[in-house]
DNA sequence: TATCCAAGGTAAGTT
DNA sequence: AACTTACCTTGGATA
């Protein structure tokens, strides 16, 4: 086992390890005291969380276990790799300039509550297809079970790793995930959105279409290119966009900000979707504006106003 | 105890 | 292109 601490003084514009992995961006990850996505900020303050990044997205070219908690003044990190630094930098975007990014928000009163609420809150950046099928799973759904979800598709039908005595498990790969029936999938109590799972799955399977082929397209262009998956809409799509594959810009319109558009900027409410994504995106400083919406989603959704 | 409702939406069918 | 409706599941609210 692998370990080594990265100090928080270096982070230009700090870290929030919970509020980055238990505000709804990411289902990657788990806590290893169980507790998840649970009320009590306090809970998860200092606690260990771990997730198992897919081989095909690691130097090594095996599944490897990153586990990490945040002290007082740095992250400190135990794995199954020595490269642990340099992918949790990349899975957590430990190099954004956080301040710098705040920065580029317009002055809005209600961005800047949910800005302080949380400051130290970065964005993810999760493994492409983990990320897809996380998020086709979300339709409807809360973000407790969302996360359950998940971590029942890694131990039904991914690769299983031994690490510090215990059996953790891979998200699974496009193929393995290819190979499970809709009935199958449904006994997991993923409902509706199982043959959404399972066809999106071939498709990257067989190559039809893959999630990272977006990240080269113009944002709009990426965004209509997601959306020929199986239960991937615009919504989806832009959570994909945002939370995996570097458009920072991208504002998933969710209920959330769809109240928040609708309480605090009604004149962004275009009647469209494109549109009124535009608009927002605009009225959220353009570039960075993803981050803005993520801040936005957790703050309402945790009772802020 | 029974019923209703909403949860980070999308697909398919209708105008 | 805009508008409706159905869709699995489940914990919590309401009756």
């Amino acid at each position: 086992m692998y370990e080594g601490r990265i100090p928080l003084a270096d982070l230009a514009g700090g870290f929030d390890m919970q509020a980055t992995v238990e505000s709804g961006q990411t289902y990657l990850w788990d806590r290893a005291d169980g507790g998840m996505f649970e009320d009590e900020r306090a809970w998860g303050a200092d606690a260990w969380y771990e997730t198992v990044l897919p081989a095909s997205f690691t130097p090594s070219n095996d599944p490897e276990v990153l586990r990490a908690r945040q002290t007082d003044d740095a992250l400190e990190w135990e794995s199954s790799t020595g490269d642990a630094p340099a992918l949790l930098t990349h899975l957590l975007r430990l190099d954004d300039d956080l301040d710098a990014i705040i920065d580029t928000t317009p002055d809005l009163p209600m961005v800047e509550r949910a800005y302080d609420a949380y400051r130290g809150m970065r964005l993810v950046r999760d493994p492409p297809f983990p990320c897809l099928i996380s998020f086709i799973c979300s339709a409807q759904m809360r973000v407790e079970r969302i996360h359950g979800m998940q971590r029942r598709l890694a131990r039904e039908y991914g690769d299983a790793v031994e690490f510090d005595g215990r059996t953790l498990h891979a998200f699974p790969t496009p193929d393995q995930l290819a190979a499970a029936t809709e009935a199958d999938l449904r006994d997991l109590s993923l409902g509706y959105r199982a043959p959404y799972v399972q066809r999106t799955a071939e498709m990257v399977a067989t190559g039809e279409a893959t999630p990272e082929a977006a990240a080269d397209l113009p944002y709009e262009e990426a965004r209509d290119y997601l959306t020929q998956f199986v239960g991937v809409g615009d919504k989806v799509a832009d959570c994909v966009l945002l939370f995996s594959l570097d458009f920072l810009e991208a504002v998933p319109l969710d209920t959330w900000i769809q109240t928040a558009i609708a309480d605090y900027y009604p004149e962004c409410e275009k009647g469209n979707y494109r549109d009124t994504s535009r608009a927002i995106r605009e009225r959220f400083g353009g570039q960075y504006a993803g981050y803005a919406q993520t801040y936005v989603f957790f703050y309402l959704r945790t009772g802020g106003e």
